[in-house]
DNA sequence: ATGAAAGCGCTAACAG
DNA sequence: CTGTTAGCGCTTTCAT
């Protein structure tokens, strides 16, 4: 029966200590402005009734909740969602390190056929002031929740680049997949293939475009064709089993994928016909999710937690300083590499 | 431009309806109390300001925040890990329908070698009051945190059983493993199967010995033997594999087991001597993972979504009435059925 | 049905 | 270095 009373309020501690109030304030906002005895003094008061101050009232006094909010769309890019729980597990560690704590939230349910309002969820807690700012995530697609928080000059970062708005002044952090794809095309490459083929989405989606450009650019600078080995279909396993049952008609001896997913379709494509993934094809996806690794899958990894970390940094910028801080940060992902794409 | 000053008070609210502050209070808190003209008048007042209650202010002046705490934690075992994303998207819906929302914290890292302090994170949560209360999720392996949460009072709800301690008194609700087991061996004997195989966990986890039960009660009900029939290995792809390899040299010809992760080893198994998954040799999973889904698994499904809508019920009964609830709500899973355990 | 007064627990500004 | 005063925005008495 540890706390069956309240908790301990600055007025107890202050009692406690034989201090005013404001000094135990000090001690705890300002310890250098107090005598080292009175510190360890009201230090003691503090570890005796395990004191904390209390988060409503330093919140409404300085009009900091130290929350940031994150909204959890129903249903995000399926790639993404793969990913979701690796970055929420990182931002959340990472805000803890400068004392934040993330606030999860949801734009509520969609009705049928209509279209999810950007806002929906955000506009509240922001009048409300109960979060700071927003870590904004889905940025693909011209999603225009970006430009609107910009509007409402909502503090936030996002995950994700303005691929739709040149004149975005936010900070941001993304990952180049770019990078990561002709980084993964260069090792399929170096695993002897030249028929390496790209098993890509549909045409309209900013990542998936920027992916393709990286296998683009690598076949390109290792001097290989690429005629006839593209396939641009939707993120589904079956879509991705047949397109790769085209490309290998065509002579393609290596798959360079959007998505885990693709890759999965691909790694079928290759059990129809008894073709052995990584000795006679490699395969590679994107995402390092849960999928690749169980099934030994190749996978370009987004360094999700250096993301947050980024994030976090740029948010402290920006809720700190009254300068704007326009961080705009491009990481680098790395390259899984496990047996579908070895011929050890 | 739409928001550069700070948001609107109750105190602006009531200036431009011409109304003292506590009556726009009442408006929102007690509509019934005003008169419907008077009420109109306010509503459009707080339209027109866009103004949102302070949340701090309210939070300070009501004592609830109209948070739940969920802890992260850096490393929970595998197959929960997979489910958690999905647990956590219907957990922030079903607490926004009442209003509520979920601060994510962590129990920060854990030193190499060290004893994860079982409240870490938790304890500072509470005395600050900047959560209702938590929603527990790791009460696996007598892990002892509901204790501690029992013993200081602290309000929470659990999502699973309390295995190793018959006197917890808190709410809690779980989805019956051994019940979802048990239709997935009845399922499995449905497509003709008599020798199916149990591909386990090794001793040690209440809910690996609940599942392993379900399995062991179906084939009694079946009068199917099961000697020969049983192993017990670590949650890995390959232990399973090599578990599943024995079990066919026993005859097996189903495997039903704990989770994907196994499943998927016993697939590698199957392919390892060219025997096809479904038609051949029928395999079930459990979590219904996204590796499932993929790889065409027939997996056990835990209502999630269910359990998030009973564990928010259970938590405004615990906050809103002095009783103790005393919620023991035992969910039943759903089997997934796909092409790895149909002969189709 | 509406208004006035008090105070939740804290910290910013100033005084000593 | 420490204490006093005031007030953040809201809701809960208690009057009217």
């Amino acid at each position: 029966m540890e706390n069956p009373r309240p908790p301990a309020t600055l007025a107890d501690v202050a009692e406690r200590a034989g201090v005013s109030r404001q000094t135990v304030s000090n001690a705890i906002n300002n310890p250098d402005l107090l005598r080292p005895e009175t510190l360890v003094r009201v230090q003691d008061a503090i570890d005796a009734l395990g004191y904390t101050p209390n988060h409503a009232a330093r919140h409404l006094r300085t009009r900091s909740s130290r929350l940031v909010g994150l909204r959890l769309t129903p249903a995000q890019e399926f790639t993404a969602n793969m990913a979701m729980d690796r970055f929420v597990r990182a931002l959340v560690e990472a805000a803890r390190e400068v004392g934040y704590h993330v606030l999860l939230f949801s734009g509520g349910p969609v009705a049928e056929g209509d279209v999810p309002d950007p806002l929906g969820g955000y506009d509240d807690l922001l009048r409300s002031t109960a979060v700071d700012a927003f870590v904004v995530t889905d940025t693909y697609l011209g999603n225009p929740q970006t430009v609107e928080l910009a509007r409402r000059r909502a503090p936030f970062v996002a995950f994700g680049r303005p691929w739709d708005d040149p004149d975005a002044t936010h900070p941001w952090v993304d990952v180049d997949g770019s990078s990561g794809v002709a980084a993964a095309t260069t090792h399929v490459r170096g695993q002897g293939h030249e028929r390496i083929a790209w098993l890509g989405w549909e045409p309209g989606s900013r990542i998936g475009e920027d992916r393709r450009a990286g296998w683009f650019r690598a076949m390109a600078a290792h001097g290989l064709p690429t005629a006839g080995l593209e396939a641009a279909v939707a993120d589904s396993v079956d879509a991705g089993r047949a397109a790769a049952g085209v490309l290998l008609d065509n002579g393609a001896t290596a798959f360079v994928c959007a998505s885990d997913t693709l890759a999965v379709g691909a790694l079928h494509a290759l059990g129809d016909r008894g073709i052995a993934p990584g000795r006679d094809v490699a395969v590679v996806g994107f995402d390092d999710s849960q999928v690749a690794q169980v099934m030994g899958l190749t996978s370009v990894r987004q360094p999700l937690e250096q993301v947050a970390v980024e994030l976090v940094g740029a948010l402290t910028d920006l809720l700190s300083a009254a300068e704007h801080p326009d961080a705009e940060v491009l990481l680098t992902p790395s390259l899984e590499v496990r047996r579908s794409s070895t011929r050890g």
